[in-house]
DNA sequence: GTCTATATTGCGATAGAC
DNA sequence: GTCTATCGCAATATAGAC
């Protein structure tokens, strides 16, 4: 069983590093938990840290794979951002591990940040980007607005909601684990935010 | 030297914890840079945890201080949510430690996360709760919105921008490192975008 | 390709001198 | 209160049998 327990493998430590730490996962944990002997993991990859290399992979794949299925040129900005949200929502819904990989790739990052951001990160933001400029220049959104700063505040207003989760549960009364709901309100926020026919009025 | 020990230990092992993960560190490596012997940990602490445990207690009791300088009550809904915000940025900008404890301690809580958000997090979220409830009252905020959400989107549009700093700085082409710029569009968006006199046409 | 056994290294904690 | 030395343990990686 050649591929099979390589797969294995990378299921069974897509858990277990953010739940530990890198350094707090031993290959014999790993392995037990695949049901593979642990010196198949230098056998497969080298080592541990080509197994976690690997797992990252699968991982952040999975973003350039959501993103090909929603074209910014072909949607109004409302709409795309709104799809796009949506899309984000899926992902955290069918894999709450990858952004526990970004989180942990930022705080103290491996080799291999780098080179995640430059494919699959970087190529959500231009995106995100393009839209926002569509917007202004059909006069939609307001034209002195930062579209950089846009774009995180997009990406703060979506991803932080779902990286919170542990301390919803424990600072909600009731908690009703609404994510549809809530990223619906929440874009309907931000678009309400960068109208340009709904200025604030300034205050000193 | 007697306290002089334990705080240079707590100002040591606070950047190495979250760089290298609490696993990924050692007593050792912790004690050499405060330059005392690695037997102190335990000697003051009773071991690495009791380190790790005294370090996150210093952190997160800035943000408690941090909330008792703005009072919810004695402000203007909007104009306590802009002091919130800036006090926010005011922490990030002064010790940028406490984010990566908080993202270290939600994907792989210690036993004293639950304690943590109970001590210093409630508070900040119950404030800016009420602060919004208030907006609501007086008729300057959308009376339709889910306040629990609402404060889940303020402090995503605050706080993710400066957890993803690693990210903007290879993403962004000038990064210029603008701040309190992006706080404030971010606030303006926000409170815009939860103005009652701003509504959006529906979509559909 | 899969296993056992092991070499080697480094860890946290502590006993005991000063 | 601070140090050295060391104990006991667990880690990764690998050599070699099957």
């Amino acid at each position: 069983m050649d591929k099979d327990a390589k797969n294995r493998l990378i299921e069974a430590a897509m858990p277990l590093f953010p739940a530990k730490g890198y350094a707090g996962v031993s290959i014999r944990e790993i392995a037990e938990a695949a049901h593979v002997n642990s010196a198949a993991i230098s056998y497969y990859f080298g080592g541990k840290e080509g197994l976690y290399e690997a797992v990252l992979d699968v991982l952040f794949s999975q973003i350039d794979d959501a993103i090909h299925t929603i074209d910014v040129l072909q949607e109004k900005p409302q709409e795309f951002i709104r799809h796009f949200a949506m899309m984000v929502l899926n992902i955290h819904m069918h894999n709450p591990y990858i952004m526990l990989y970004l989180y942990q790739e930022l705080s103290h990052p491996s080799p291999y940040l780098e080179q995640i951001i430059q494919k699959h990160i970087r190529k959500a933001f231009n995106t995100i980007h393009i839209a926002i400029s569509k917007g202004i220049s059909a006069g939609i959104f307001k034209k002195d607005i930062n579209i950089e700063h846009a774009v995180m505040s997009l990406a703060g207003i979506i991803n932080f909601y779902f990286f919170m989760t542990p301390v919803r549960k424990i600072v909600l009364k009731n908690y009703d684990d609404n994510e549809k709901e809530y990223v619906q309100q929440a874009i309907s926020i931000f678009l309400n935010g960068i109208r340009r026919d709904c200025d604030e009025k300034k205050h000193t």
